[in-house]
DNA sequence: GACACTAGTTGCTTTTGTCAACTATTGGAG
DNA sequence: CTCCAATAGTTGACAAAAGCAACTAGTGTC
């Protein structure tokens, strides 16, 4: 690869990086922030149930994420309930408020992004899901197994 | 645009940034924070050499910003002499070893993007190539006039 | 039944970031 | 030329975000 394709790529990155940050960091939804919408993706959409897994899925240390879902817990969008099978976990499910709350933020989020490509004629939108899918499908996700 | 195609982007963006995370967070220079390599890069490369523009640029605050500079002032990487044009505002350099670090950065930047491309054949990399290029071509950066 | 291991909580600390007040300077309006 | 609003940068005080380590309780294995 030569050092002209790493230029682009990383031109392509912080274009990229640069442009969902200014869409990312305001107000999903006002209350919460981003790690804490993504929590309640992961527990509502991804089905992920224990503490454990969501510092796996977000790499986060688990004190941090313990505290985070007391806060969520507290405000009435999570519910931490025991598990039988074995009593050191706990299992995370989404409150009516929660699933709600995750609701807004799917939305929110459908908003801004179509926003973001709002002038872009059919074709052109469908030039750049077919764009996206191409990298998707070249560049996999390896474990980066350092 | 539909929510199909929403749902398409929103998954592509998810899978991006869980991406570029992996790579981002880890060691690109072992003394420097992300914020700081970016500093470096935007004084260095990008010629931005006052305060303001690097504000803008990053959008970070202008108190933080003028702690992070003084920080690697101390550290020698940088220097900040006035400005006989503008007395308020001082002009920003990188020292010898302030270029030096920006090119180390810059050195484990493209072996990261390497080692994320690696196993692509020249014509995969040239399809993800002009992917990227499509993206960029299609969704333009606006100010985001909100 | 002893022991290494895992899930989660808690206290403490550092890092990161925000906000407001302040100084020095500039540039324009009258 | 003088006032004054606006700008660049610094500093203090503080809040939020994140990380580390020690601890408890429970699990599974030998």
């Amino acid at each position: 690869m030569d050092s002209q394709a790493i230029h682009q790529i990383r031109h392509f990155d912080r274009f990229y990086t640069q442009l969902f940050r200014l869409t990312d960091k305001y107000h999903l939804h006002t209350t919460l922030t981003l790690v804490e919408a993504r929590l309640l993706l992961e527990i509502g959409e991804n089905h992920r149930n224990t503490a454990v897994q969501l510092t796996q899925a977000l790499t986060i240390d688990k004190g941090y994420l313990s505290r985070l879902l007391t806060k969520l817990a507290d405000r009435g969008l999570l519910q931490r309930t025991a598990n039988p099978v074995d009593k050191r976990t706990k299992i995370l499910v989404l409150t009516t408020a929660g699933e709600a709350s995750l609701a807004t933020i799917n939305e929110r989020a459908d908003e801004q992004v179509q926003h973001l490509f709002a002038n872009l004629t059919p074709t052109e939108t469908q030039q750049v899901l077919d764009a996206m899918a191409t990298i998707q499908a070249h560049v996999q996700t390896k474990p980066t197994d350092e």
